[in-house]
DNA sequence: CTAGGATCCTGTCAGC
DNA sequence: TGCTGACAGGATCCTA
């Protein structure tokens, strides 16, 4: 679930907290979420590839996280008191503010400084190591497209020709096609451009998928903006919950409320297999 | 090559 | 209360 802006949110917290920090110690709970041996050293740099974090490590070792659905990361430092002083990012829920490690615990690692902990109650995340020399080599790193920030709407136009069959909502997911777009920010960036989610990606003109762009980049600064989904906007001043949703979102999760800009409701269907939020007034069908 | 569906895993929620 | 099925902010693998 974590999209780019939530990425985004943990690397710059973490990087306040943990750069120059020591890795002393990594304990495994969950061996299917954590490839390869366990690593310590000095941390170097937090980087970030699409939906993807990098710990660059003293002695030329990266640790490659990828929290999928529902990974989170949780930085506890060493004397904290409340467990609301910790920083926490990613899956927005309880484990926030839960006693930890917990059942959905899948790495800790100690490090000079405090305590980070990996959560993921899927299991469908995972902290790869390999070299930092080789990063550019991996798999999933090698296939990424840029990043909305990088690319022109011609570029983006040349890969949606190559899908032209597809519906544009689950062209724009493909981390091939576009780095960094989950299910919310695509949405999202879909009613900003008037563009509903089921047209064809052949269909659509050079001037929506430009539009399309800036409404990619829109929604996800906003979001980094605001914090993407943390602590910070999880628990509110009085304890009780927020949902970081209310912030920005316009159409995801608000089946059956009114739009915000015409009043009609908006409506929940599946795309590729994903729940598509839009609205059947703003984001008209104008092939097929 | 693309398109679409199943799959990985755990937990929650709606409906009976 | 207990069961069942659907669904969940991702990506990959398989088949047609």
């Amino acid at each position: 679930m974590p999209e780019l802006p939530e990425v985004e949110t943990i690397r710059r917290g973490l990087a306040g907290l943990i750069l120059k920090e020591k890795i002393e110690r990594t304990e495994v709970l969950c061996a299917k979420s954590f490839r390869g041996e366990p690593v310590e050293g000095e941390i170097l740099a937090l980087r970030r590839r699409g939906k993807a974090l990098l710990i660059d490590l003293a002695g030329g070792e990266t640790l490659l996280i990828h929290l999928r659905m529902t990974g989170q990361l949780i930085f506890e430092a060493k004397g904290a008191r409340r467990k609301e002083e910790r920083f926490a990012a990613g899956h927005p829920n309880e484990n926030f503010v839960a006693e930890l490690p917990n059942k959905q615990t899948r790495v800790i690692f100690y490090l000079s400084n405090g305590t980070l902990y990996f959560n993921d109650q899927r299991k469908f995340g995972f902290i790869q190591r390999m070299k930092t020399a080789e990063v550019e080599k991996d798999g999933f790193i090698r296939r990424l497209a840029k990043e909305p920030w990088e690319m022109t709407g011609e570029e983006l136009a040349a890969a949606l020709v190559r899908h032209k069959k597809a519906a544009i909502k689950a062209v724009i997911l493909d981390q091939e096609v576009m780095a960094g777009l989950g299910n919310i920010y695509a949405d999202e960036a879909l009613f900003r451009a008037g563009i509903h989610p089921e047209r064809r990606a052949g269909g659509i003109s050079l001037g929506e998928t430009e539009k399309l762009l800036e409404a990619a980049k829109a929604v996800m600064e906003k979001s980094i903006e605001l914090g993407g989904s943390t602590m910070r906007n999880y628990v509110k001043a009085d304890g009780t919950r927020g949902n970081y949703l209310d912030l920005f979102a316009k159409v995801y999760g608000r089946d059956g409320e009114k739009c915000l800009e015409c009043g009609a409701e908006i409506q929940k269907i599946k795309v590729g297999g994903r729940g598509t939020h839009f609205c059947p007034q703003c984001q008209r069908r104008k092939d097929d």
